[in-house]
DNA sequence: AATTCAATCCCTGAAAACAGGGATATTGAT
DNA sequence: ATCAATATCCCTGTTTTCAGGGATTGAATT
């Protein structure tokens, strides 16, 4: 018997995969979490096999989590899960240990074909995965694929950018000079590779780095 | 029995909902759709009684495939769903003519007591979104309600924006003049209410309007 | 003990965005 | 026929961002 936690944000997502797997002879659904931190607690208190894990999630994304998770359970396998195909959910996932990767547009075969294979120790990633991977190699290589995550001040910074303050008025709200927001502000151009402010948005966006 | 059809473009959720589904007597889920335009064949060629029908959509989205059934079809009815909290898919969902509104958090129940009303002619929706209906209302009731959707062009425009064009690059690219190009962009920053650049794509980005 | 990282602060000049006017042509609806 | 909406174009002056340097501090890691 597989025991599968699932965790995501979205109730009715859980639903759905929990009556999708009901039928499925040899795995049970032993828990959901809305977030990382909930699941973290589920693992240590119930036998968990495979973590089915969104990689946006409020209070602990997945990435967190799946780094906490593999401290203290070198068994335990993740399988990461995200709607959109941005290649940076899939790269800082596995990097954090997740054993495996699907898109939430591929259907029931490739989940359970991705479950079978992480229990039996496998990695699994669905064909499109593959391919995002793939075209994310043979474009840039792994030379720019370090400066990504951001610190917590940058990302207080990005959340005021985004809601249309200015250098000057973040500067006030967060009780430190403009300047010193500047740099903030370089330092997130530079690591999101935006030209500007509007493309700043947008990557972060498209990163799960807002919301 | 309740004839249900699926629209959404996470194939991964339409199996969750139709698994979710399959165990309740009374209810049949007779087809899916992964965009707007597939919904309304389907519509078109088969028995429906209600439609399920997520916002976010590519190809043609919920709000534009919901005004067109009801153009053909008086006696579907429609029940709208969402991931994000955003009054203002909600309120384009209704006004299109959807029957009741559900969030992709809240769960099987809601579901459930959503397809039942609406199949009995009512209107429903969850009791979070009728919170945030409310609290909208007693924002700033109905008078900046109108200036909402984007023409062709500023939706083009939006676009180059958002992908970090400056007002030259994006008049080069559509040959226009960049003249018009602030005109077009003032007229964004007024619809969407953003005070600059990144809160216009911050604004777009939680009305659904990229992507 | 040395190093790295995050956070803080500072400056200048160029480029871009923003606010605020104003104007014309076309189309589709009433 | 008139009106509203859309798309197009233009100008000026101010504010903000961006690119490019620079520097110091403290905490954590090696």
């Amino acid at each position: 018997m597989i025991n599968v936690l699932i965790a995501d944000d979205h109730q009715m997502f859980i639903d759905g995969i929990r009556a999708l797997l009901q039928d499925i002879p040899g795995i049970k659904v032993v828990g959901e979490a809305c977030n990382g931190k909930e699941a973290i607690i589920h693992c240590r208190e119930n036998q968990v096999d495979i973590v089915i894990m969104d990689v946006n999630m409020p209070e602990m994304d997945g990435v967190e989590a799946t780094k906490e998770l593999f401290k203290t359970n070198k068994k335990l396998k993740v399988l990461g899960l995200s709607m959109h195909r941005d290649r940076h959910f899939i790269s800082d996932m596995l990097k954090s240990g997740a054993n495996g990767y699907i898109l939430k547009n591929t259907g029931k075969k490739d989940l359970l074909d991705a479950i079978y294979s992480l229990y039996k120790g496998e990695t699994y990633v669905s064909e499109e995965v593959n391919k995002i991977l793939l075209a994310s190699f043979l474009k840039d290589s792994s030379k720019y694929e370090v400066k990504e995550r951001l610190s917590e001040r940058e990302s207080e910074v990005l959340d005021c950018i985004a809601i249309g303050l200015t250098t000057l008025e973040i500067g006030e709200k967060l009780f430190i000079s403009k300047n010193t927001v500047e740099t903030h502000r370089k330092n997130l151009l530079y690591k999101l590779k935006a030209k500007n402010t509007a493309e700043l948005v947008n990557n972060a966006y498209k990163r799960g780095l807002i919301n």
